[in-house]
DNA sequence: ATTCACACATTGGTTGATCATTGTCTAGTA
DNA sequence: TACTAGACAATGATCAACCAATGTGTGAAT
């Protein structure tokens, strides 16, 4: 009985609060009186609190006491990326990067402003001097995010950040290439550098087929198949 | 300068390991260094460090330290409908959706299934029968739900999903409209038909410009100045 | 030279005292 | 009686000291 220390005591907590009937914005007892209820040293019980509270499920005030949030924070206000990657594959994942990133392009060349411009070309000059494949790798996602950022846009870049998590968990060491160091003619610097033209001259179509070929190429390395 | 209590050892703390550049599993410095060095008092840091340890961001031991756990928990593995919201405007959502769901009815006229069609027809022959507002806005959403469903791609689900959960959080209660209850002669009813129509063609041009022209259609009702 | 045992320093965890804030009760005044 | 000011108690927050676990180095024994 010595293993509930990590969790167990959040586990108690919150077991307490929610068979105690507690209604929102109810005051719960006080710290000191609560860690003696419940068995656990007050430094374990203000952890938990710590845990509950970021999670908005309580709120506290000095000299008031603890009181108990909005019941519904704790529901499906978000979405846990570990949770959607067991439900997909790296094909269905880059399926939808060929879906989602040549509209981002396309929205991109119409709101870029100069400053995304030079961070893009800085980003494909720095592309060229990458002597391993996880620096290339680095700069590469770099660059796609920063063409995200140019779109200026708030929900569609959370849409490409959550998509990009969900990559990075799904490919996660899934980096094996052909050759040992990138290769200054591999096919990637010059697609970024015609999406990078694209979007600098405004020319919102020709970005979105940069971006398509670019990625259906990215496509055809990872799935030889095709 | 006395606000950057309750959140802000945490929003510090995760800069300095985002910006510190650790790799996973690697230590970072001692409590009572790195309390320190940011300014603040231990309480908060192990408080901060709490609510790392609860989202995985990071492990530690007794006599060992704190190591930072996998990468991916320093953005939380979640995205919160309620953080994004603040940080949007119903203009950029409603942009957001004419850049995404022309794409999605795109992919979902090459991967719907006849049931797909079925249930898409079953929504549209639905909503001509609705009596109000509150029925005809659920049956709407339910059809743009069945259509991004029907692309069978689970990460555009989601995607599709947080976008819709953030539309509902950000214009959660604006919808008068200029009529009482709907009209059988309203634009949605025969875009909708269109839409459908190029799913069942496999016409993913026509469902593509289709969606697109649905929702500009939408947008200039919302927003009448443009 | 190798190995093992033990002392010691370091580290996260815990505890109790104290601080700062809030709510309440009470005595005093009009 | 009504009302205000101040004392007092309760509470969450903070801090310093101490505890237990862990890693490291040191020196004697082989």
């Amino acid at each position: 009985m010595k293993r509930e220390n990590s969790e167990g005591a959040l586990i108690q907590l919150r077991a307490y609060i929610a068979q105690g009937e507690f209604e929102t914005n109810d005051r719960l007892p006080a710290e000191r009186e609560l860690c003696e209820t419940l068995g656990i040293g007050r430094s374990e019980l203000r952890k938990a609190f710590a845990i509950l509270e970021s999670e908005g499920a309580i709120w506290r005030h000095v000299g008031r006491g603890t009181f108990v949030g909005n019941g519904k924070g704790q529901g499906p206000d978000y979405l846990s990326i570990a949770d959607i990657a067991k439900r997909t594959t790296p094909r269905e994942v880059m399926h939808a990067r060929l879906v989602l990133e040549p509209m981002l392009a396309r929205e991109a060349a119409m709101h870029a402003t100069a400053e995304h411009v030079e961070q893009l070309r800085d980003c494909c000059a720095k592309a060229r001097e990458a002597t391993t494949w996880r620096q290339y790798e680095s700069i590469d996602n770099q660059f796609h995010s920063l063409v995200t950022e140019a779109t200026q846009n708030t929900p569609l870049i959370t849409m490409y950040e959550q998509l990009n998590a969900l990559r990075r968990t799904i490919v996660w060491g899934c980096l094996h290439r052909h050759t040992e160091t990138p290769t200054p003619d591999h096919h990637s610097f010059a697609e970024h550098e015609a999406i990078l033209e694209a979007i600098e001259q405004r020319n919102s179509e020709a970005a979105q087929i940069g971006m398509k070929r670019h990625l259906q190429a990215v496509r055809d390395d990872m799935f030889p198949s095709d």
